[in-house]
DNA sequence: TTAATTATTGTAATTTGGACAATAATTTAA
DNA sequence: TTAAATTATTGTCCAAATTACAATAATTAA
């Protein structure tokens, strides 16, 4: 791995941005790392950096991730690109989003070398950050919503077992919308979910069933055509 | 308007493509150019061109939109941006694609000074085309088809007024699926739709009603929240 | 006038969705 | 040990949407 000064990409360079999602305490978070150098420095930001001029975009996003998280075989979706000629004070910088879905409790955090601080942050509570990297990571979160509803993977945000108010929380932020349990309890009753003996520890009352994805029976149905996800 | 060397943008550039998506004869169609100059020379490829040092993005694709239509004011949705490292045999060139949404009737198409040639080709017919634009254009063709599902713009693709199966087929193409008329009909029945007492001239059987898009009525109903679209 | 063709409307059975009630399992406090 | 509190889970009823298909209407061409 190598680094390079600013001024090797002249002018205009690219970027990634990377959106780390987690979910916890029945919040959407993002990892956000507080900028170690200048410009914003010592402000809130997305994870991201200049790409590498024979780098692919994805692999750029990837190292990035690895640098945080040490988190390989990830999967990124590309969100957007954000070009206006003025988004970045020392020259034109074009940068293309990425996000990853993390489960949270899986892995340390280490600050990098460009980061002072790192920190899951709710959506909810978003502070002021670096650049435009509000409109970024809300129109991104408009993305995850979007995905969230055609695909199935709300299961990378969960851990491995959860229950199903858990999964049922995810549901809602994509929709931006309460939902009856019981109902939704109809809703899902075709996605392929493994039912566990174990239950839910520590809680002060009636502990809810674990639950995991039958990733193995989704993709035999999808390739029988017997389901397609749609949440 | 001003047009600069490649080599203005040393080794590295960024680029828009502009996909201009139109319906005719049942088939949704792009409009293609034949490259008047190498790379590809000869071979048909998506619009597009470098994005000048002071362009915002967007006014990147609504330029190419304008050197070949003439049209001013039409929505531009980003896609993605393709950046593999040897995707152009130039160097460096990350593109950032868009697409629109036209009627075709509404404009004379004209080849602009870096096209040989233009043509509506249909996605169904599409012929090997220049750099990696195969693959822009169906990661591209498969956006519209989510949006289509999740927006009011087929409306932008079909003439002012339309029939009810004309609206069905691009209905079926978003779904890669054939609708039953009858059932299609209820489905749709919330959408604001005008009735006009005007029918479709020059067909060899029963002349359909033609439709359009009560716009009004549908701002207003989804403002009061009556309504969202959704195919 | 009739056949051919497509548009449009209707009907009945089934499935899904929403509101809400009932029951079950667990912890905590008395 | 028991009852209250709390949340999980299941069930029921009714309305709405979906599906498959039949019936009728309007037009052209022969």
């Amino acid at each position: 791995m190598y680094r390079i000064d600013f001024n090797d990409f002249f002018t205009s360079a690219f970027s990634v941005d990377c959106i780390l999602f987690g979910y916890s305490e029945g919040e959407i978070k993002a990892l956000l790392i507080k900028r170690a150098m200048q410009p914003f420095e010592n402000l809130w930001a997305i994870p991201g950096d200049l790409i590498y001029p024979d780098e692919d975009l994805e692999q750029a996003a990837e190292r990035v991730l690895f640098e945080l998280t040490g988190l390989n075989n990830i999967a990124m979706h590309q969100s957007q690109t954000f070009g206006k000629p003025n988004r970045h004070p020392q020259g034109r910088v074009i940068t293309i989003s990425y996000f990853a879905l993390l489960r949270i409790e899986d892995f340390e955090v280490k600050a990098s070398s460009w980061a002072g601080d790192v920190q899951w942050v709710s959506l909810k509570n978003m502070p002021d950050l670096a650049f435009d990297h509000n409109h970024i990571l809300s129109s991104t979160s408009e993305m995850l919503k979007l995905k969230l509803q055609n695909e199935p993977i709300c299961f990378d945000l969960l851990p491995e077992r959860f229950t199903l108010n858990e999964f049922q929380q995810l549901y809602e932020f994509a929709f931006d919308q309460a939902f009856d349990k019981a109902n939704f309890r109809k809703k899902i009753k075709n996605i392929p979910l493994i039912a566990h003996d174990e239950k839910q520890q520590n809680v002060k009352h009636r502990p809810a069933k674990l639950f995991s994805f039958d990733n193995g029976a989704y993709e035999e149905a999808v390739k029988q055509n017997h389901f397609t996800f749609k949440m």
